[in-house]
DNA sequence: TCCTTTATATGATTTAAATCACATAACAAT
DNA sequence: ATTGTTATGTGATTTAAATCATATAAAGGA
C-alpha cells in the first residue's frame, strides 16, 4: 500500500538529481514499504531487486560471522540509500539490513534505477561521491579497530552516533541501541561495553537512562581518543 | 619529463571511458613521475592537486597513528587510479601513498580530470562502481578486524595479496614487504607476524625466501578462515 | 498481572596478543 | 670489505579483553 504521508519524495536525493521529466516515472515505480523495529529489509545473500531510500526510521547495516555473531557495518537515517551494490542486477547483497526502530522506506525496482543513472547524468556523480565519503569513513574505522583500545572505540562510536542521529531536548542521543549492537558495532563483547560505559558514567562523562546515553563532558571523551 | 615508454595510455580506464574527442585532451595533460622504492607519492593532509593512475609498480595508501604506527589502508597496482576524493578541488587527502617498489605514474591534474568526469557520462559510472566495490571489501575488513584473530587475518592477507600481485614462476606472491608492512595491514605487531608465519611455515602451509611468501596449501590455510 | 525471555551489571578466570628484551641476520652506505 | 642501520626470530612478562559464571533488572507476551 501506498501512503504518501510516510515519504516525502520531493526531499529524496535520487528526486532532486533528476530532470524533471524523469521525476513522474519514479514516482510511478516506486513503492512504500513499513518495518517494524527488529524486522529485516533485507538479507545478505539475497539479490538485489532495488534499492531502498530511508524516509523516516533508523536501520542497522550488518554482516554474519559464525552462529549469533554480527558486525554492524553501519547505520542509516532518513534520506540514506540502502542495498545498491553497483550495476548488473546479477549481484548479491553483501550485508543485511535491519529496522532498528519503526522505519518507513522507499524502494524502487533495480532496473528503473538502473535506467534513472543513465538517464540522468547527475546521478552517477551524486553517487560517486556519496561512496567516496563512506568509503573514507569506513577506511577510518579500519584504522580505529587497528590501534585504538576498546575504550577508544567505544567513545568514538558515541561521537560519531551523537553526529549521525542527533540528540533530544534533554541532550540524548537520538537512537536506542543495546550494549550487543554497540559491541557489534565497535567489535567487542557487550560485556566489555557494559563496563566501559558504566566507567564513564561514573566518571560522569556520560548519562544514561534506559536505552538512551547522553554526552556529558565531550572534551573529556575527546580527550581520550588522543592517549 | 614524459616518457612514453613507461606508461601505455591506452591501457588506462580513464583513457577508455572517454569519448575519442576527449583523449587528446589527457594526453596533453598527463604528467609521468617516476618512484623509487619508499618515496612518498602523496601525503595525508596534503591539498588534493591530482589524480593518479599507476602505470608499473605497486603502492601502498596509509594512514598514521602518532608517532611511527602506521595503519596500511590498502595496497594498489598497476591499472588503479589513487588519490582522488571525490569533486570540489579544496579537498584534502584522507591517506597517504609510498612506493613499495619502483613505479611510475600517470597524473592528471585535479581540474581536468573533474572537466573529463562532466564531458565523459560514462566515466562517474565506472567510477561509482569501483568505489562500491573497494567499499565492498573494505567493510569485509571491517568484519575481519571484529571477529578473527591475528592468525586468521594474516593468512586472509596473504590469499589476498596472492589475488592482487599474482605469483611468480616458482610460486611466490609477486610484493614483497615487511613484517611491519603486513602488521600494519592486518593491525598486529611485527612481533606476532613473524611469529604466525613462522608456525605456518613449520607446517609447511606456506614458504618464504626473504622477503617473498609463497603459498603451499590454499586449503589447509581456506581452513583456519573457517574455524 | 504473572511469567518467560532478553538485557544488563559485575566478579573471577583464562587467553591472545602486546610489550619488553636481546641475539642474529640482512641490507645499505661509506 | 667494514660498519652502521634496519629487519627478523624467539623467549619472558604483562595486559587488555574474552570467556565463564551469576544475579538482577527490564521488556514483551499470554
Amino acid at each position: 500500500m501506498k501512503d504518501q504521508k510516510l515519504y516525502k519524495l520531493s526531499e529524496n536525493f535520487l528526486y532532486q538529481n533528476c530532470v524533471p521529466e524523469w521525476r513522474s516515472v519514479i514516482d510511478d515505480n516506486r513503492e512504500i514499504f513499513v518495518f517494524k523495529k527488529g524486522e529485516t529489509i533485507f538479507r545478505e545473500g539475497d539479490q538485489l531487486k532495488g534499492v531502498y531510500f530511508i524516509g523516516e526510521g533508523k536501520v542497522k547495516i550488518h554482516q554474519r560471522w559464525e552462529v549469533e555473531k554480527n558486525v554492524i557495518v553501519r547505520f542509516a537515517r532518513n534520506g540514506d540509500m540502502i542495498g545498491y551494490r553497483g550495476m548488473g542486477s546479477k549481484k548479491k547483497l553483501t550485508a543485511s539490513a535491519t529496522a532498528i526502530e519503526a522505519s518507513s522506506l522507499m524502494f524502487i525496482p533495480i532496473n528503473i534505477f538502473e535506467t534513472s543513472l543513465k538517464v540522468n547524468p547527475q546521478l552517477a556523480y551524486i553517487l560517486m561521491d556519496l561512496y567516496i565519503n563512506e568509503l573514507e569513513s569506513t577506511e577510518r574505522r579500519i584504522r580505529n579497530m587497528a590501534h585504538m583500545d576498546v575504550k577508544g572505540r567505544i567513545v568514538e562510536a558515541l561521537l560519531m552516533l551523537k553526529e549521525c542521529f542527533g540528540m533530544d531536548e534533554q541532550g540524548f542521543i537520538d537512537i536506542k541501541l543495546t550494549k550487543q549492537e554497540i559491541a557489534s558495532y565497535v567489535g567487542a563483547t557487550y560485556e566489555t561495553v557494559s563496563r566501559v560505559t558504566m566507567e564513564l558514567e561514573s566518571k560522569k562523562y556520560i548519562k544514561s537512562k534506559g536505552k538512551s546515553i547522553a554526552i556529558l563532558k565531550l572534551k573529556s571523551l575527546r580527550e581520550l581518543l588522543t592517549l
